[in-house]
DNA sequence: CTTTTTCTGTTGCAAAAGCAACAAATATAA
DNA sequence: TTATATTTGTTGCTTTTGCAACAGAAAAAG
């Protein structure tokens, strides 16, 4: 995704005084949002990781989304339940920029750069977006824990331009992410070794098929 | 969404003549378009019902999204993978527009109505996608095909305001846009009508509970 | 109206996945 | 540095899901 370094400049630099968007930072391990559909709000991740973190009523976990850097999110990309609670949880430090979806076109009077630029990008960041949502529901429609693995495997593969690569989880993520039960999916990582599929060692990877 | 009113008119009366963008009909069973990532196409369907369906390197068949009026697709949003076969097929009778991603900010010379409205709501139309591609990953996250069948369910249920819906597939496709085995879905459907969860009746279906 | 195709409903059996529990290894915090 | 918490790795057992196969119903085609 090469778009991503159009921005890059823009995102660090920003210094808008304009109160309709606001800069914040969190520690790894803090909430940066909890979606509950009542502002129209969207935040972009300058910096830093996180995760978009479900509980549903049984209390499974599901990692929704993972964000990485100027990855946009927000409830008002969620339509939310009552039976789910729903928050984006900071995974390492990150830097983030709150707004709400109105300002993106009803531009703030103050007539900001900050304004100006996103309201010309702002479509390419949610198609980058859509993109990511979709080979997410490649993944989660694969039938067995196996298919989902190797078809997640093969695409950070294919990102890294390597058939290594690091997981950007731990394992226990991963399964959440997977949304699948981790004894299950630890068991097929096992036959996937032994069957000669992959190499691992920690959160490095190595596909050794095709 | 109510935003969908806003441009149903627009689409509706579109008459341009700028050889950027294409109007084409497709009859049921028609394959609208196949994804092959080498254009940047963008489509939006003006009328009728139509499904993205994958089939991947096991021969499964997922349907990926289910689109109505003014829903938009298209390889655009898509990265697309060898080992699958992705195309949109005309589930009724459907009119698509066609244009190439690159059109909707590099307008046309002509400088015609419809891009200029489509720049404007562009974003709108790609968050209400978001938002539908958000839900389709809360229904793909649940770890059975009970709770699969009864999050999709109600779903269907708010967006009518009723305990009554029609499901929008046949029970077959269901299966397959819930990525389930059909036979096992049709006996957790029969276990759900059993024990009084939902009633049943053809494809019209009744929540019980709550 | 008849034939053909698709869809629904069902079942027995095999395979896969989930659950629970625990020990060892790492990482984090005090 | 020690104590505490989290993650990894593993396993037996249970439940759920998938697969294959088939018959009847409904829909589409001729």
């Amino acid at each position: 995704m090469n778009f991503t370094s159009q921005f890059e400049d823009f995102f660090n630099d920003f210094s808008c005084n304009c109160k309709n968007v606001q800069k914040k930072s969190f520690k790894k391990g803090q909430t940066i949002t909890t979606y509950i559909q009542k502002r129209n709000q969207i935040c972009i991740l300058q910096n830093g990781e996180a995760d978009l973190v479900r509980y549903d009523f049984n209390g499974d976990k599901s990692i929704i989304e993972h964000f990485t850097k100027n990855d946009i999110f927000g409830e008002a990309f969620y339509v939310v339940t009552t039976n789910n609670e729903l928050y984006v949880e900071a995974k390492k430090n990150c830097d983030v920029l709150f707004f709400i979806y109105d300002n993106v076109y009803q531009k703030c009077r103050n007539n900001c750069k900050f304004h100006q630029v996103l309201s010309e990008k702002f479509s390419e960041l949610i198609l980058n977006k859509v993109t990511n949502l979709n080979t997410r529901i490649e993944i989660l429609t694969k039938r067995t824990i196996r298919d989902k693995l190797l078809g997640y495997f093969s695409i950070l593969s294919t990102r890294n331009l390597s058939a290594t690569f690091m997981l950007p989880f731990s394992l226990t993520d991963l399964a959440d992410f997977l949304s699948v039960d981790r004894s299950a999916m630890m068991r097929e990582l096992k036959l996937l070794k032994d069957e000669g599929f992959i190499k691992k060692n920690g959160n490095k990877i190595t596909l050794l098929f095709k």
